[in-house]
Formats: C-alpha cells, sequence, structure tokens
DNA sequence: AGTTTAAGTTCAGATATTCTAAAGCTATGC
DNA sequence: GCATAGCTTTAGAATATCTGAACTTAAACT
C-alpha cells in the first residue's frame, strides 16, 4: 500500500473527478487512472463506477475514501513525531537512582506533557552502578546517577548538580566531627553498592575513620527515620537530610573538609544521542529548578 | 510511504534485529537495510543507531515504531472493509419516501449496525418522484419509492412489498363505496406528487369518481388525525391507516376492486450495484419483516 | 590481544513499478 | 448525431526495489 494512492483517493473523492485530482495534485491524469486501478487491484474491490464519465464512487469506495483519511491522519502523526526540530522527541527509557527518584520524577512526569509533547517516558529506578549498565548494554537511553571513581569511556556523563553531604546527628549527640561521633554513636551506612554509598565508603576510607556497629540500610527516608528516632547518625546528602529530619536533628557540615555527591545524567556516547542529550539535560535542570524552588516553599510553609 | 517499510520496522522492533526480521518477512537481508534507509530519508530522521551490531532503535525510531503501528491497524480496517465477502459494505446513500419512513427507518437504523457491520447509511426522505431523480443522477445509491406509471429504463425497481389500500371513514359516515362517500364526505386526498397520490389519483381517474371539495395534505399522519375528528375520508395503505386510526374509524376495503401500492427499491442498473442490491434488499425485507411484527404485537397489546 | 563469526552495508545488475505523452474510447451535452 | 471533455490504454522512459556477492565491522570466542 503507498499512501499516496490513498491522497488521490481522498482527492477524488473531495474534488468529484479524476482530472481536477490530477491538476491539484500536478499529475497527469493517466497517472491518477492508474493508482486507482492499480489501488482497487490491491484492494480487490470496485472503488468507482466506470460507466459514468466522471466515474463515480461506489458506496464501498466512497467508505475507503473516508477510511483512507484515518490511515493518513496516522501517517500524519508519524511525520510530525520526526519533524520535532529542537526538543525531545521519541521514546525515552531512562533510569534514576532510587535517593534521587523522590525529588525528580514526580515533578519531572508531571512538566513532561508541556516540555516536551512529542516524547514518552519510561522511568524506570535502580543503583547507578546498575543503571550505568543498562545504559551501556542499551536496556537504558539515559540515568540519573551518582558519579564515583572509575566510569566507562563509552559512557558519557554530565554532571546535573552537586549536593553536599553533610551530617545527621540525633538529639543528645556530643561530639561534632565525624570521628568523635563514631565512637559516640553508631553509623547509619547508606548501601555501599550505591552511589552515595560508594562517595560514604570513600570518605571513610580516605579519612581512616573506622565506624564500628555500622548499620546498613538502602533507604535515605528510613535511615534518616532511624537518626529521628535516636539510633545512631548518618552521612547524606542535604536536600534529603532536610526533608526526612525531624525538627530536634542536628545538621553540621563535617569538619573534614567538602564532602559532596555529584549528580550526573549518563548516556552512551554515540552520534544519535547527540541529538537529545542536550535537550534532556536541559529539561532535566528545568525540573530540578522547579522542584527545588517548590521544596523551599513547602519548607518556608512548615517555618510559619 | 510504503506502508511495507512501517511493517518491517514493527518487525525489527519486536525481533531486535534486521536479520531475523528479513527472516520472518522472507526477505533478504540487504532487502531489510535499503528498506529502512529509505524510511529515514524519507522522514527525515535517524531511526537507528548502527554503531551497534544489533543496530539499535534511538528513542525517536523506538516511537515511530509504535505509531507506524496505528497507521498499520488504519490500513487493517480499510482492508477488512475490502474483504467483506456477502453483504454491505460501504457507505449507502440511502432515500425513502415520507409516507414510508416511520415504519422502517428507526427499526432499519436500529439493526444496521448487526445486520451490516461494514456498512454505513445516510438515510434521506422525499418523494418517490425526487427520490428516483436523485438515484439516476447519483445523489443517492439506492431508494424505496413507490412505483407508479412510467419508470426510468436506466433504472431497476425490486418491489419490496404490496400494500393494500383502504377507506378510512369517520364515526357516523354511511356510505360504503368511494363513491358513496365521495358524494356525502369531503375526501382527503394525499399529495398527488407522491406515489402514493398518484396510486389515488389513477384510481378516481380510471373510475371516473369526481372528489369534490377534496383537501390536499401530504403528511399520512395529518390525513388520519383528520378523519379521526370527522373532517372527511380518504384512501391510503391499510398499515398507516391501522397505525393511525382512532378505534371509532371505520376501514373498509374499496368494493371498486384491490388498490394497491407498490413499494420497491430503486437503484440504478450499473455493474457495481450488483454486488450489493441483493444484500441490501435482503435488509430492508428483514428490517420490514421485523417491523410488522412489533406493529401487530403493539396492536395486540393496545386491545389488551 | 588476535581471530572468528554473525550481522549490516554497499554495489552492480536484474526486475518491477510508476510515470509521461500520445492515441483511443465513450458518456454527456448541445 | 456530433463535438467535447474525461477517462483508459499503450509504449517507452525514468524510477524504485530487489537479489546476490563482495565488503565492512561489532561482538564473541579463543
Amino acid at each position: 500500500m503507498r499512501t499516496q494512492n490513498l491522497e488521490t483517493l481522498q482527492r477524488i473523492a473531495r474534488l468529484g473527478s479524476f482530472s481536477l485530482a490530477a491538476e491539484e495534485a500536478n499529475m497527469t491524469l493517466s497517472s491518477v487512472s492508474m493508482q486507482m486501478k492499480a489501488l482497487e487491484e490491491e484492494l480487490g474491490a470496485e472503488l468507482f463506477d466506470r460507466a459514468s464519465r466522471p466515474p463515480r464512487l461506489t458506496p464501498l469506495g466512497r467508505r475507503v475514501a473516508e477510511q483512507a483519511g484515518n490511515v493518513l491522519h496516522e501517517d500524519q502523526v508519524l511525520r510530525e513525531l520526526c519533524s520535532i526540530g529542537e526538543g525531545l522527541a521519541g521514546t525515552f527509557r531512562l533510569g534514576v537512582i532510587s535517593s534521587y527518584a523522590t525529588r525528580l520524577i514526580p515533578k519531572f512526569l508531571q512538566m513532561a506533557p508541556m516540555n516536551a509533547p512529542g516524547a514518552e517516558f519510561d522511568v524506570s529506578t535502580g543503583l547507578s552502578s546498575d543503571l550505568s549498565a543498562s545504559v551501556l548494554s542499551g536496556r537504558l537511553d539515559a540515568a540519573v546517577v551518582t558519579r564515583a571513581g572509575r566510569e566507562d569511556p563509552l559512557l558519557r556523563f554530565d554532571t546535573m548538580g552537586r549536593d553536599p553531604m553533610v551530617l545527621a546527628l540525633p538529639k543528645g549527640a556530643r561530639g561534632e566531627t565525624l570521628r568523635q561521633l563514631a565512637d559516640e554513636l553508631r553509623f547509619l551506612h547508606f548501601q555501599p553498592l550505591s552511589g552515595i554509598g560508594r562517595v560514604i565508603a570513600d570518605t571513610l576510607a580516605k579519612h581512616k575513620i573506622d565506624v564500628r556497629r555500622a548499620r546498613i540500610f538502602d533507604s535515605i527516608e528510613t535511615t534518616m527515620e532511624c537518626v529521628n528516632i535516636g539510633i545512631g547518625f548518618t552521612l547524606l546528602p542535604e536536600p534529603d537530610v532536610k526533608r526526612y529530619a525531624a525538627a530536634d536533628v542536628k545538621i553540621l557540615q563535617p569538619k573534614i573538609g567538602r564532602v559532596e555527591r555529584e549528580v550526573a545524567l549518563v548516556t552512551r556516547i554515540e552520534p544519535s544521542a547527540e541529538r537529545w542529550r542536550g535537550a534532556l539535560l536541559d529539561m532535566l535542570a528545568t525540573t530540578e529548578r522547579l522542584a527545588q524552588g517548590e521544596q523551599k516553599r513547602t519548607a518556608a510553609g512548615m517555618d510559619d
């Protein structure tokens, strides 16, 4: 089936004759005639009654011309998908680290239809290392991960932002440095296989801090809840700590220098990704900005 | 645009590689490759990332493959319209004489989706002569009309049924023959330009009956309402008289012999009409049978 | 790390399709 | 009945598409 033939059929139905259709489409009359002959042959149906001089559409031909409109409409939608110059067009399989998902995904999905009407997003969550591996193997197109250590040279990491890591201490804790606190309290260690966990483990190792009796959690919310009720202290990104900390939890910058987790968009290095990587980064940045603004407003509201 | 290319794209998206798609479709691998190259060219879009060896769909390619499904689905609908062997397929522009419309159209439109799922009907009403002219000129595909006198040789009339014409007399009328009644009462003459009107006029002329003070109406319901309240008598098809007559109205066979109106389906004589004329006649006959059954049941119900 | 294999791409030629222009029909209108 | 407009047909040219073979290369396997 060739869509041009359906267009010609529609034109004939609209204009009432082969010759007017030919004129409008800048084709020869014989082309029009041959196209319709081919269409009838392919469909195995009589679309025209050729006994009368402008050939008359049969009832079936009339209906087929109508249905041709549906086919052509879907075809048009397809072409418009492809002619979105700027902006995102396509179905993107996007991964987001669990520790960032809460902050990003709801707002992102809410904004997506406005920011990128030509795009669909299949979002999934996981650990930085798994997500990076999925991007590398092609199961995902892109992922938001925490940067850490060695990075595959086939992948590209575009930093989206840096969150300072802060200490969250339960009410009554006395120490002020990581080392002091590690002696005094149980350390709540975020899953070392995750990006944040790697940052934490690297920091502890670098300063040779021994956290005896550490507990491992793989949920930020759970970890903070444990801090809230005094089970131990932890080291986590500031925005997450502020989101979940109870009013009496003490928040400190670690004295051992700035500790950060760096959040990045990871994509494969390949020519076709150049078309959309920038737009996706823009969109994520916009979302982040809006989400942070909202969080601040919420926090402000809570102060009242 | 060629739908085959979209099918190939879908196959690749489903099977994951060009070669599997080629195998499934019994094509050579190079055909598949060339089709996809042509599709990308036509759409002006990169659908595949050819750096990796089964070429990977880009996000846009994934979305296009999905939308291709919509195009192909509409195409399939179109083909199925054409492959309805028996039965009606198409959009039929159908005329029905006003004096028959009440009896036929509601039931007909109600049954249509079941009886002829592949058909649509644009129904209009009018006089037999106008409807026949419309069929002849192609504004209608077929019409249900009253047969009368000379018929165009380019048209074909298939009789659907015959309604005996009966006299309807108001309460207290004394005459028993048309002639007696014409002397006694005002004659309510149905629109002589219509089919029924022609039958009436022909009958009166044939028997040289003079209906002084006749009144002309172009609605059966109005005519019968006038009989009901004693304004005059009339001669109309039995089913219509029975439908609208008040309980005290007297109904008589005319003594001058059987007077009938013959209802027929009129269509152009042309090869393509052969495909559907029979099916349409069947459908109308079925509808009529059901409608009559219903009318009888209603009448029986009223007797209770 | 080098080799093999499988999977795509490209090319040249064969085949099929579609177009144009001209000639041929035939309803329709005068 | 004749003229004309409108469609069909035909032949040949221009395109497009397919096949099979040679070529390339990513991924898998020593």
